[in-house]
DNA sequence: TAATAAATGTTATATTATAACATCACACAA
DNA sequence: TTGTGTGATGTTATAATATAACATTTATTA
């Protein structure tokens, strides 16, 4: 079994961003289908705007989207879209940016290590499975049972860190 | 060497809190002097208030306390003493709460992980040192350097557990 | 002691998120 | 087909979290 996947990568290196998005949207299709969730075209219209870029996306930005939309928009109808997303498992929130990152593989079971640049602001996401395990054992010792994990890992990105030079 | 360590305990049973306060006042006294930073009346009390129980408290919550010894308290008094003791080590902030609790162990580089109750809302920081190496060969594997890691893992405690049978 | 830097006070406001109630839209039963 | 119930969305207000900007005070040190 595979220790280590990559989830989702940095700044994804010159992608065809309308596929991305379309596959993205079209798991999470999927996805509600089979969980008899609704997904409708406002939650759709809010997964698309947190798929724009790959960079984590601010609830009042995506509002500001809406409004474009459909001027009248308020807090609430983001917030709701984002808490129906996330607890499909199709986006994630980064607690540590109050910001929201869609995740591609609402389907496998994961836990998400994510990488955060300080400087660009880009992320990628992981699932390393013997984190998982490491954790696990760590929770049974005290009896713990996990229910949610988060773990963000900020620093500087590669790419970051060679124009820093 | 010791591969994980309990840096705070979960509920710490029956211990005496004054002690347990005083040695971290102590402790936070000892790393302000060797980095030569000052631990002033008001960066000591915020520090105290952190440190009232063995639970995350909020910002406000302990505006609210500070008001008690001086009305005219606003937040960034309290926001300015929390970065100041974050930067130091001595408190961290658990993102997913926006709350704060006391570190005992200012001087010991870790990573931190928190197991965080659901129920009862109290947590325990772990330092495990294999987490941490594996957080460091994938970070490496994207050329990631890391700068902070936030690990914070939501869950419920055996005796919150143990009582919903 | 004057000059400087660091810390704190103070007022205002920005940012993030939710409560509460009204309305709408859709499934499906009568 | 029409009620009727449920879930989704609209709307207004406000709560909770955090910072900006500038004034004043306190500590350090030249």
């Amino acid at each position: 079994m595979q220790k280590s996947k990559v989830l989702s990568p940095f700044k994804p290196a010159r992608h065809k961003h309308q596929e991305c998005l379309q596959s993205a949207l079209k798991a999470a299709k999927q996805h509600c289908d089979n969980s008899g969730q609704r997904l409708t075209p406002l939650r759709k219209r809010v997964l698309e705007l947190v798929w724009e870029n790959h960079e984590p996306v601010k609830a009042y930005d995506i509002l500001d989207k809406l409004k474009q939309d459909k001027s009248s928009s308020a807090p609430p109808t983001v917030y709701r879209a984002l808490d129906f997303l996330q607890e499909q498992g199709l986006v994630h929130k980064i607690e540590s940016l109050n910001a929201y990152v869609g995740c591609g593989k609402p389907d496998e079971i994961h836990s998400s290590q994510f990488l955060i640049c300080y400087k660009c602001g880009s992320v990628a996401e992981l699932d390393n499975s013997e984190i998982r395990k490491l954790l696990q054992i760590n929770a049974d010792k005290f009896g713990f049972r996990i229910d949610e994990e988060m773990i963000e890992i900020k620093g500087h990105c590669q790419e970051c860190l060679d124009e820093g030079k």
